[in-house]
DNA sequence: GACATGAATTGACGATGGTCAATTTGCATC
DNA sequence: GATGCAAATTGACCATCGTCAATTCATGTC
């Protein structure tokens, strides 16, 4: 159950709920749960049964896979004002893809998700909000296969500064560690560093704990020709 | 405009309009085209204005990117009965993100997005279908990231094969030139080769032409482990 | 401030896979 | 069957990246 107004009225702010009447609010909340996850928490595992999706209040979520050879792959950070593990609800799928784990200490609304299926059902024009989401989603995963098959580790690095940059400012904050960057590029920490520390010496970036600074653009854009 | 009965019949059996009325259908086509391809032509280009989407009636069709050396990654194999292009009526976006071009002689269906699009705000139920659709291609990319990810080219070779087999009968018919294949795998042609010949050479698997049979489906799951 | 723990870095080494080139195979067309 | 062209294969070589190990650095706790 889930009642506190000022978290209700942060619900409805997301595109999954913004169009639903207050009655439908009411009865999406009544099957809700609030749930708070200490820094390094389980919410769920792949493979657990999906009948839950999600909405991050605060903090910060990891969905991770766990590959064959043992290896963990990162999917995707979680951050505040963001749901997740939504796109089971259309799917039929019953079990979970990846795994998620809070990164941070975390307030996250549990919601049942045939629950919200039924809304959705009396209430379709919210779809078509859904479904730009999910198309927009399915081209960023397009451009991150692209990232993976380029040829070499430098270029897909390089490939990320750009679009990680936070407003063509420049600057590239991380904000998980860079061990988790190197995961979802598929290179390796060690590789990781290497190729920074080449792109300082060669002076296009500076690099100063986890914040990144781009200082010749064009030098950058020519490197990955 | 797209007439033919059998083509139209042909086109309600797909989910995009399945459950559309009779009339919206009518409207639908009334907007249509009917475009012949011979096999190599192009059918739009990565970054052309997106304004129709299609079905493939017979031939086939990729769906591929020029990646920023030049080099070109193949997306996605359209075969006879689905349709493409199709996640771009919800996104927004004004240019397509990929090329398509026949790789056979093929028929498609043009339709114009914006007036389908009208259709479904007026028949919403339809969007759940759709919801389910893309969410399960959404799943489809998350595989393929593994994919790409996976340490190295035997691993991803490996793990093609066991996801391509056509019913878990042990066999595994390409239906396009492995040079495409070793594209989507993001390796090169002369590396895709050299694997399967060392799976040969082990036992594993049987190659002719472009059937490949699995021998030792056991083996290979513990070569991929 | 000392200490502990995990992140990040750096070096050395070796396997993997890309590149280039030459050759063979398969397929379609005449 | 002969010809031409693209696909596929094979070999040799080398750059790249992963692995292992040691060290430094950062962060939080007592």
């Amino acid at each position: 159950m889930l009642t506190e107004t000022s978290l209700v009225a942060e619900l409805r702010r997301h595109h999954l709920f913004s169009r639903l009447p207050e009655a439908a609010i009411q009865e999406v909340c009544a099957s809700a749960n609030l749930r708070r996850l200490p820094a390094g928490a389980a919410l769920f595992h792949q493979g657990d049964k999906a009948e839950r999706f999600y909405f991050l209040f605060s903090g910060q979520v990891k969905l991770h896979r766990v590959v064959c050879d043992g290896q963990e792959k990162l999917v995707e950070i979680i951050r505040s004002g963001e749901s997740f593990a939504e796109a089971l609800l259309f799917t039929g799928a019953p079990n979970y893809p990846v795994s998620a784990t809070a990164l941070k200490a975390s307030l996250v609304a549990s919601l049942h998700g045939p629950h919200y299926r039924r809304m959705l059902e009396e209430h379709p024009s919210i779809c078509l909000d859904i479904l730009a989401t999910l198309s927009i989603r399915l081209h960023q995963r397009m451009n991150e296969i692209d990232t993976l098959t380029l040829a070499n580790a430098s270029h897909r690095v390089v490939r990320f500064l750009y679009q990680a940059q936070d407003d063509s400012s420049g600057v590239v904050t991380l904000d998980v560690p860079k061990r988790l960057i190197a995961s979802k590029l598929g290179i390796q920490p060690e590789t990781f560093s290497r190729i920074l520390h080449r792109l300082i010496e060669s002076g296009m970036i500076n690099v100063q704990r986890r914040r990144i600074e781009i200082l010749d653009s064009q030098g950058l854009a020519a490197y990955q020709e």
